[in-house]
DNA sequence: TTAGCAAGCGGAGTATCGTTCCGCATCGGT
DNA sequence: ACCGATGCGGAACGATACTCCGCTTGCTAA
């Protein structure tokens, strides 16, 4: 059983009245042009005003902030774990796909602002971002770390959990300070993770 | 020219009325308490209330959340400050004493709740906190890896802020997630900093 | 000792934001 | 065309950050 329950907003639902399906679509645009220019932490109003639709009505289509952020990012979540996989089988040896996963990841984090700060919110808004970042990427970085330490590239034992976690919590604040690239510091710990 | 000014609410001044001086230190000791059980993010109206002072008295003293919270920590910061020199000509190795020195960075930012989430939150309520920061222990981390390079131990050309900031966003959020444990993470990235 | 004034105090006031709630409009089937 | 269910809008409420100004209090000079 997995956490995320799907009976929600994920996908349209089929039968929904046609302004109710309208006003959905209005609104995953507006929060995606939103977050782009102030962060996921843009006020709900400004969004509502964005879509032109009343603060109820965002309300009801995404009960938390999270769901909302989970529907306009589930794409480029989902093409991510896929990717993975596809990387796994793909690429000269498991720890390069690894490294270019976690490209891909930290891609998927930085160009969306605020993105990482959000993931680790020790505010609870954001939970359910991410059960669903957990529950489509962990199973992707578990394979890929069990792969390279298989191959003996890596030494064993790594938490998949925790290098998710804590490449996430690297790429915050990366776009409001140009001396500081996240990536050369994942970069130390890949190499780190080697096997001697 | 130092970025912290040191005009301000740092040092009790000398000429300050018998009151005001009592309202300040009335303040620090209730931060203090508060900061503990609600974190750094603790609403100003119930640090006043727990000082028994109205609301301008706090903001006359702290302009901002910051100045409270560097106030408060400043004798740990300052503190680890020292540490890092005393270490550098103690321990072992430069390496060694690195390491030694992390332990301590780290002990101070997961110790006090909320602090490394403070550090690094996007919002600039906190940019003196970061200032302050920066301020004192930087220059320990820039002779730490210095000493470190030239004797060979670690590839050279790391980014003393980089690093520093790194290690506090990987403290992000390990008290409220028991299966994340950032030294784990922080070994790892000292082990990929190791001259090979 | 005391008078006067500057330094300091308190908290009501203003602004912003999240979240709820319910009267009203609209959709879609009959 | 009608009507019930579904969905909409935004006023209203509570929480919080931060400001502002009339009043109080400590200090000092006479």
């Amino acid at each position: 059983m997995p956490t995320t329950d799907g009976s929600d907003t994920g996908g349209t639902a089929r039968h929904m009245r046609a302004d109710a399906r309208r006003n959905q679509e209005k609104l995953l645009a507006a929060a995606a042009e939103v977050f782009v220019g102030s962060g996921v932490d843009a006020p709900i109003r400004q969004i509502a005003a964005r879509a032109g639709v009343g603060m109820g009505t965002i309300y009801r289509h995404f009960p938390t902030r999270s769901d909302l952020v989970v529907a306009v990012f589930r794409h480029q979540i989902e093409e991510c774990a896929e990717a993975g996989l596809r990387l796994l089988s793909e690429a000269g040896s498991p720890f390069t796909a690894l490294q270019r996963w976690i490209d891909l990841f930290v891609d998927l984090l930085v160009t969306k602002h605020g993105l990482a700060q959000a993931l680790q919110s020790d505010n609870s808004r954001f939970a359910p971002l991410h059960a669903y970042f957990l529950d489509r990427l962990q199973p992707v970085a578990t394979r890929l770390l069990d792969a390279a330490a298989e191959a003996g590239e890596i030494r064993p034992g790594i938490h998949p959990y925790e290098l998710l976690r804590g490449i996430g919590n690297l790429c915050i604040g990366h776009d409001d300070d140009p001396r500081y690239d996240p990536r050369r510091l994942i970069t130390l710990l890949l190499q780190g993770l080697r096997r001697p």
